[in-house]
DNA sequence: CGTTGTGGCTAGAGCGCTCTAGTCTTCCCT
DNA sequence: AGGGAAGACTAGAGCGCTCTAGCCACAACG
């Protein structure tokens, strides 16, 4: 970044114009310095970024949007309260660069709709939109793949309208499933994420994981949903059964639906006066912060958010260069084993 | 939004122009109706109204920017990984909206150093700049100052260049030291934040509030930071002193810098067999989800966001306008009493 | 010697808005 | 009837860039 404008020129910022007259050459030719374009001589370009130096000029993005064929814009819509979306934010940064866009952020809050967020991003005419885990109607989305190339993260949606990229939540929760298997469980619960993007995947997962363990008959999802308190009430509520001696024993682990339910899960067992994973197994999804703490330790199934930037932002280009041919691109997750599981508790 | 543009004219949006053609009525007429400026009938509202409806306009916010005096635009450095970030990007997105103006958002992420955050806000002819928790050296805001009206939130900085907006760091420490002390703590020690923005101020609160108490001899600060990891190295480093009979007991109670550093000893103290708060007190700072959590029910002092981010924008509205009168603002810290402190306990 | 490049540079027309300085009605007040 | 004044509307000049066309000088080629 430039330090310091030795002439604040009226208050004003420099602009090209200015450049150019400093540097004895026409305001094309600056351009073409600025761009790194050929037509210029290196004598020249040096003069020029000296002046530019000197005048503390750096272009006008407003202007250079404006007067460019293409905006070389990809609008992102994230969600401020989560920090997943800042993991990927970061990595779309990355992403963007590399095939020579710039990003556009726009939040959601609980203050600001969804709606806005793409309003604003639209009104920077950028050239796609990357809308992480958006919560609108399939509808919506569809009619605003129409209007511009769109890429969904996060979520799944169908429809040829849009690029869908995200993490194969099925195998996920498959794998997360396996892995309690694996370890004797056989009583082992879902709560899942209510209308959270990812539900109804992560449910197939767990569902498959267990019939072909040949344990339909166990298969048992409560309602829950991405937050502490969703799975907090969903675990009172199960231990909050009266005790059928004829029926089916307490559940040995839980599949929850991301990490914050299981932390609500964790809660409500650990009132109980259950210990993990001695008494209850738990596994989460998505590997956040909390879930490495020590004291948390949560096994956990891993999203792979570089993966799913990269491909995010090529999926957007695609789109904005080529024909709309929609694809729905799924990365794997991995399963992160740490100390919130273990094996079956023997019956006391 | 628009829901569906019914002339997607050539592949590209819609113009002021072909709304003014529709309307039958001169660009200018429409540049009028969408600022809501007076000058045109209500019937005439209606009809470029609809016009623009039909065509799926919506101003080009570049073009917006470039031709408008003024950009209107406010940009806001945050870091991506921080919560604390994102509650005050919500608010500063009301606060701004409330006073005329747009916000725009540029991510530090580890992949994305604040000079270039900086640089890209800058491109964008923001108006003023508003930092959340910057890192960077005091010589470079102050130099930044003096090219861009400049606010600084939630770091303290001594500089005519730049507002400061911030919590006062030291008063909520007292506070928490007091509450601790109320108890009838007098083994306080506090686990400080490093190098980390509000470690100064936080530590003279602490300070202030024990040789208030007359218990100048008993300050003790620890070298902390502002993550979990650090809280719980600073308190395992405590608990591994050899036990000095002459010497002081061990303390009965933990300021610690903020919620982070908080759960840290919180899980440290838990490590070494000491129940909170019966054994231990622990304060954080922050107020964050973590602490509402129940089995955290961490008390903490909450830093006012709103005030926070309405100030920001006040501040830097007033730069704007006005001639540089740097100001610094503290915004009142308040204490949330949860379940991490209890009286002191009985000596065994 | 004319022709054809070619590298280095410039003129000038946009990009899609905003905004100042009008023009043209119509209405109101003497 | 004349003289505002207000209201509704338009022309046109920017805003600071990008980018197409084209100019000029010089070199290489036949």
């Amino acid at each position: 970044m430039t330090s310091r404008p030795e002439s604040a020129r009226a208050g004003r910022p420099a602009t090209m114009s200015d450049v150019a007259a400093r540097a004895r050459v026409s305001r094309a030719l600056v351009s073409i310095v600025f761009r790194d374009q050929p037509g210029a001589s290196q004598a020249t370009r040096e003069r020029v970024r000296q002046a530019a130096r000197e005048l503390g000029y750096a272009p006008d993005q407003r202007a250079r949007l404006l007067s460019r064929r293409r905006s070389g814009l990809l609008g992102v819509q994230f969600a401020v309260e989560h920090p997943f979306h800042g993991e990927l934010v970061e990595a779309l940064y990355t992403a963007a660069e590399a095939r020579g866009y710039e990003l556009a952020l726009s939040a959601v809050a609980p203050s600001r709709d969804e709606e806005r967020a793409v309003a604003s991003l639209l009104a920077y005419r950028c050239e796609a939109l990357i809308l992480l885990g958006p919560t609108a109607p399939d509808g919506r989305l569809d009619a605003l793949g129409q209007q511009v190339p769109l890429v969904v993260v996060a979520r799944n949606l169908r429809t040829e309208q849009a690029e869908v990229v995200r993490t194969d939540d099925e195998d996920g929760a498959r794998q997360a499933t396996q892995h309690l298997l694996a370890l004797g469980h056989t009583r082992i619960v879902q709560v899942d994420g209510g209308g959270a993007p990812g539900s109804a995947e992560r449910r197939r997962g767990y569902r498959a994981a267990m019939e072909r363990a040949g344990l339909a008959t166990q298969v048992r999802v409560l309602t829950g949903g991405p937050t502490e308190r969703d799975g907090l009430d969903a675990f009172v509520r199960l231990a909050a059964e009266p005790a059928d001696p004829q029926g089916p024993r307490r559940p040995s682990a839980v599949v929850a639906f991301n990490d914050r339910c299981a932390l609500g899960v964790l809660q409500a067992a650990t009132q109980a006066g259950l210990q993990v994973p001695t008494d209850l197994s738990v596994v989460g999804y998505d590997d956040s912060r909390m879930a490495t703490l020590p004291w948390v330790d949560l096994t956990t199934v891993r999203q792979d958010v570089a993966e799913l930037a990269t491909l995010a932002v090529a999926r957007a280009v695609a789109r904005i260069e080529g024909p709309p041919g929609a694809a729905s691109l799924l990365t794997p997750p991995r399963l992160v084993v740490r100390g919130s599981t273990g094996p079956v508790p023997r019956p006391a």
